[in-house]
DNA sequence: TGCAAAATAGAACGATCGTTCTTTTCTTCT
DNA sequence: AGAAGAAAAGAACGATCGTTCTATTTTGCA
């Protein structure tokens, strides 16, 4: 009698109340999120779906389904958190490099170890872009936004290369960031599609093709 | 009496036999593969639905079904008609041009122009290879071969190039395509899902600066 | 410890998908 | 013209999808 009123085994441990201050039901979204992402990095935003997800979380289609209220929330859920760890894992470390080439150099070489990861994973930006390109609504502007938001990231650290005396003065730093853009773009076809060996290396020499061609005439002598 | 006994709406016109000795079932197989075709530029090869192109042919599901046997089936018919408007509209024209250089240039001039046509519906080799990355199977080996060939008669030019004087010998004709590549890539990602303006003059620009740096030391001079 | 609230499960819905089977209509050839 | 065969329609199947609603379980706080 006295086991049965102590109700062993139907109340769980309270979990130390919170793990970092979180409830339960963020811990649980955070989990969804990070599950989802990893889905739709192999399958695509448009091929994410909520059964695929509670199936890899253990729960009910309505359980994962709750916490979003609707599958667009959970895919624009799923963009924003990819743009969080690119930001994390590109962007930032390249702050700690002085402005202007060395910064350049940085956010290339990291964009280019992200890529060698993603050969196996895929990017969002990419099949994002192809899955939304002629479609409209809330998915496809917070994956513009935040393709825009890295772009132009880019862009002010070729800029600052340009004023620094880096690059060539009259350079247009957009003309830069795009052919940059390129490269990565078709290392990720050529590698991850077609499975050509050897693009690695032919990324990093168009790289260092397009710093030959817009360097300064100054950093050209040495 | 004699007028039911004519059927005369029922009886339709025999269609004079046949359009260029083709009979019906080709006839209308070609259609749909058209009308496929517009779709799958539109909304990707795994968007693409019987039900859907039914619906633009306006016929039944099972009719456009029996023509094919399976989706993969109409999936794989779509991949080689592209390919097959790709090689007239892009590659045999340029043979017109001579070998070398002029020839490259007819190549990415022809490419271009179909680039600017598909800002508006789309390129099958591009969302395909984002849509089959990791994906294995008969559509992927279509869509794969089919771009494959197309690479390497780009490669076959640029090397022409090279050994025609055109380009520096010591140049790699891989290296050149694979630049040429990115460059259309990203002027799709660019022009068709971010909409920047002014995308195509930077591409043009790029191809430029390609050939500035790959070009001959002789060609170089003048 | 107990109670309100949050979180999850479960079942069911309408819709769409690819595919199969049967029946009807249209073509083609003699 | 009429028969044989190809082409198309129509209905139905099982599966999966996003979503809704209700019931149950779990959590967090007084």
């Amino acid at each position: 009698m006295s086991v049965t009123s102590l109700h062993p085994t139907s109340l769980a441990a309270p979990v130390e109340t919170a793990v970092r201050g979180q409830h339960k039901g963020q811990q649980t979204k955070a989990a969804i999120i990070d599950a989802a992402l990893g889905l739709a990095t192999q399958i695509g935003l448009e091929g994410l779906s909520i059964g695929a997800v509670a199936e890899v979380m253990r729960m009910s289609k309505s359980g994962v389904f709750a916490h979003f209220g609707s599958r667009e929330e959970l895919q624009i859920s799923v963009v924003r958190e990819y743009y969080r760890r690119f930001e994390d894992e590109v962007f930032r470390p390249a702050l700690a490099e002085p402005r202007g080439l060395p910064r350049v150099r940085a956010l290339f070489a990291n964009w280019m170890k992200r890529v060698a990861v993603e050969l196996q994973s895929g990017c969002i930006f990419i099949s994002g872009a192809v899955e939304f390109d002629d479609r409209s609504g809330p998915v496809r502007d917070a994956l513009a936004s935040s393709v825009q938001a890295w772009m132009s990231a880019l862009n002010r650290a070729v800029q600052m290369a340009c004023e620094a005396g880096h690059l060539r003065a009259d350079a247009q730093a957009q003309q830069i960031a795009f052919e940059i853009h390129a490269i990565i773009l078709a290392l990720h076809y050529e590698a991850r599609f077609l499975k050509t060996p050897g693009s690695m290396a032919r990324a990093e020499q168009a790289f260092e093709g397009i710093l030959a061609r817009y360097g300064s005439p100054a950093s050209r002598k040495r």
